[in-house]
DNA sequence: GGCGAATACTTTAACCTTAAAACATCTACA
DNA sequence: TGTAGATGTTTTAAGGTTAAAGTATTCGCC
């Protein structure tokens, strides 16, 4: 959740035309994401008294109803086992999610929503889709479908030329 | 730097076309920009052994070579005042940016940085561009330019319709 | 001059974050 | 049946992050 902004100092080493559009590019696509982020932050905390990375782990535990295990857990919101390991830590003690451990492989725990943790996620969820909706309300359906396909371009070379 | 998938637990509470839309757009923006800042901090760790906000406030700094305070540093680069200040003090141990007192004001300092983080500061950006550069080969320079155009509307809608 | 409010900054407490090391358990195979 | 290596998770150390409280200094006004 930085802005980085070495754009003016490229510019002085001199990319090609290339470089210096995908730069400010990136700039903007950032900016987008961080004041957003930012808000979404702000809002869940005021609102609700949490965070968005508990956020995350709720909303991948709702999609699931069956459990997850920590590992899948932190594959889907690309996070590291540890930081999972403390989220869901504090997850439980606030009752909104439990574990259960599993007869097969005494390693393994599947994690899930509590009642109150599902209560609590749906009155989460659709906050969350109203401040997006709010906050893209001057887009009309067609330019949201549009940049939904130029952003799928722009995913697709970045998951094709990685590192 | 999460990502927030609510997709699903929202689809089932049944919002608008526009809501279920700017949804979906708000989650490809958001993957992208975590996608590529983890690339990001990840290199800048590899080749560099620093990290993406201090990166962020040596480029804050290149850009003004007459220095910054600490607030308008913070607001320069969207992070608070307190944050400013320990990423300064690791900063100025590393000997790669200095502070210098004003004489007016005995509260305000001006940061500013040192040869050896003037030359790292220049490595790292034209690193950050080639980067950003190749995650961006397979876009054309009409797509790019046509994407910060839809982006920046984005952004004006983002802007104009706070918390 | 002096004093209250405003301004600039730092400290603190709590949390998020990761990579790497440590730990626990399982699996395969001798 | 051990045991070596693989797998799943937690711990640890170091740092990033914020809001709120605290400190220092300046400014405006009497």
């Amino acid at each position: 959740m930085t802005l980085s902004t070495s754009q003016s100092g490229a510019e002085k080493s001199g990319g090609t035309a290339h470089s210096k559009d995908s730069l400010r590019l990136w700039l903007r696509l950032l900016s987008c994401s961080v004041i957003l982020e930012k808000r979404i932050r702000l809002r869940l905390k005021r609102e609700f008294s949490t965070t968005l990375p508990r956020f995350d782990v709720m909303a991948a535990l709702d999609r699931r109803p069956e459990g997850l295990t920590m590992g899948q857990l932190s594959r889907q919101i690309l996070m590291s086992n540890g930081n999972v390991t403390g989220l869901v830590a504090r997850l439980i003690e606030e009752d909104l999610i439990y574990t259960q451990a599993t007869e097969k492989d005494r390693r393994i725990q599947r994690v899930m929503l509590t009642r109150k943790g599902q209560a609590l996620f749906r009155r989460m969820a659709a906050a969350h889709e109203r401040w997006i909706d709010a906050s893209f309300r001057e887009l009309s359906d067609r330019e949201i479908t549009a940049q939904l396909g130029s952003l799928a371009r722009v995913r697709q070379s970045i998951d094709r030329n990685p590192i």
